[in-house]
DNA sequence: CGCCAGATGTGGTCGATGTCAACATGATCG
DNA sequence: CGATCATGTTGACATCGACCACATCTGGCG
């Protein structure tokens, strides 16, 4: 029983797919032509159709690939972050999330695009940005227990941490703050998730 | 005054940004185009031209105004908050953001559309940028100044506050966390950006 | 083996769009 | 009053997304 097997051209819709990503980071989102996708495949400017009911179905999946890729690298740096600091694990997600992005910033500028803002519409792609929000979660929770992270509703912690790393990602994308290098913008903000804008009173080390 | 529009509009430049804000507005990003626009203003289809070089420049043109008017909505705020609880003002800027983002979430998504990700390419929209940019820096420093935030680069911290409100304004437009009250997750955001993560020792009260 | 139905790709077409170029109009200033 | 230039118009063109009819391939079934 094989899977459905290309037809024709052998795997078109995932060809698209990269073909789109590869589009994109060449030119920009606003590039994303869906005959210049299929020119550069090499079939027909119609051919897309039969697997993308239209341009933002396209869209749709690269962003979908898109959330699958960074859910990946998140359980892999949490995997390998030691278990037994917490804080660390926080850490190391955060730091995963914006280092997704940056090393993929066209994924992530059409993970957020206007074009698949209505999630309804894609549901798979609703699920695969859920998906990474739920590590998330995960992992506040675990912080929680074992004391690392402060008490409160997981879901608004999470929802502060995602602010924070996405915020992050999407500035340091477009450039806003490339004062210094990215990669020290990065520990800085995550530090300051971690610690808060407000001085912390006792200047010796936190213990516990 | 009803006139019909003489041969010279008056003021075209800033009709055709209102329709675009407008029609962004009702139907997305994606469904802004320059014949649209023109025959919202009563204009033939080749009149915008005459102002904006391309597309991409009437949605930079767009996006500069929405900078403007969040930096005004800011400074307004901050104006209003006591200035002896430069944490509170600090808090009420955060909050200024998001809720600028909220009550205009097309601007917003404008603002920060991938067509404009290449803000060298129209100056006076990074100009408009820069400016809130600075707007979060000088309130940085303040609070630095009166012992409300940590000590630090001002620089690194107004760039973890700026990832904050903006990743929170974001998520918040793009419906990823709406399962309480936009206001209580801003509320949880900002308290979470300016207490930290991490548990703080004493449970000390702090007001709003 | 042969044939058919559905899946996949082709080629053509249509309306709409962005951009350009040539032209018309009217405001400004001498 | 007249010239000049910014502003708006008209017409054209290439490209795009979407739709359709048709061709071709695949796999199942008699």
């Amino acid at each position: 029983m094989r899977k459905k097997r290309p037809y024709h051209h052998g795997n078109l819709r995932q060809a698209l797919i990269d073909a789109a990503l590869e589009l994109i980071e060449e030119r920009g989102v606003p590039a994303l032509t869906l005959r210049e996708v299929a020119r550069r495949v090499g079939v027909t400017h119609a051919a897309p159709q039969r697997h993308f009911a239209d341009r933002a179905a396209l869209v749709a999946a690269v962003a979908e690939q898109g959330f699958r890729g960074l859910r990946a690298h998140m359980e892999a740096v949490r995997a390998s972050a030691p278990a037994r600091v917490p804080s660390q694990r926080l850490r190391a997600l955060g730091v995963a999330y914006v280092e997704y992005a940056l090393a993929h910033p066209a994924h992530l500028r059409v993970m957020f695009s206007p074009e698949v803002a209505d999630k309804s519409r894609h549901p798979q792609l609703a699920a695969a940005a859920q998906e990474v929000h739920e590590t998330l979660v995960k992992q506040i929770v675990e912080g929680q227990r074992q004391g690392a992270v402060a008490p409160g509703d997981p879901d608004e912690l999470s929802f502060a941490a995602w602010s924070m790393v996405h915020g992050c990602a999407i500035l340091l994308i477009d450039g806003q703050a490339s004062r210094r290098s990215p990669a020290a913008s990065i520990d800085a903000a995550v530090d300051r998730l971690h610690l808060g804008l407000a001085p912390r009173a006792p200047a010796r080390k936190r213990r516990r």
